[in-house]
DNA sequence: TAAAATGTGTAGTATGTAGTACACGGTAAT
DNA sequence: ATTACCGTGTACTACATACTACACATTTTA
């Protein structure tokens, strides 16, 4: 799924029930200008900086990190903790990188537990 | 510790044992002008593309995303990791914030060895 | 002591990021 | 039926990123 398109889809859907999510409405709720909007919408352009995707994921009610994701883009707040101790979050992710879901929600699950 | 003056001590170190780790040299073999390294470990220039740290990371010999964190950067390859499950790694990151460093190491070891 | 190599100052460039501003014709509400 | 609202086309801008090219004085090497 694209970004605009994953927008566009989302914004609809709410806009069906509730008329104060037209791309003007929503742009301007967001602080950007509607030809923008569109135009991110179409994929004619770019995706927005983060700060502008985070005011979009809560407009629109979605999970921000997945917007960024789609934009391709990683939280400056995630990439401040890998930082932190870039050598050990290098390992541990590209040792995750290929479990499945499950595998990972139980690592987070044991580690929210702390019993191990 | 800033980028600049890292790769400097770094790079004054290896010079002492080995000519070949002249500003100039360095420069040559990762592909950039010397004058423009010069400017990086003085700090006048902003850290350079995450490409270029990598050929550095590996003419002076230290971890790529250990230079890339004191640059401000996270590989492009770890947020592509991210980027496929981004609720589920910005989950388990950000319980793993605030834990000690041997702690993750031995999440790291228990996922490697499998026995849990 | 001449040649070679060194570090750095200055100036400039190409490309990308993140938008704004205005205008236009079409659609919906009163 | 006219007012308000709608989405979008076109044109433009400011700033950041990621460098190159050349010149110069100084040091090191042969």
């Amino acid at each position: 799924m694209e970004f605009g398109s994953y927008i566009r889809a989302t914004r609809e859907r709410l806009r069906a029930g509730d008329r104060r999510y037209s791309v003007r409405q929503v742009a301007q709720r967001i602080g950007v200008e509607p030809a923008y909007l569109s135009k991110i919408e179409r994929g004619e352009q770019s995706p927005p900086s983060e700060a502008t995707i985070r005011r979009l994921a809560e407009d629109l009610g979605v999970d921000a990190d997945v917007l960024l994701a789609l934009a391709g883009k990683v939280s400056a707040e995630l990439q401040a903790i890998i930082r932190q101790r870039p050598e050990l979050f290098a390992q541990l992710l590209r040792e995750l990188r290929d479990l499945p879901d499950h595998a990972i929600l139980q690592l987070v699950r044991v580690v929210r537990d702390g019993d191990w």
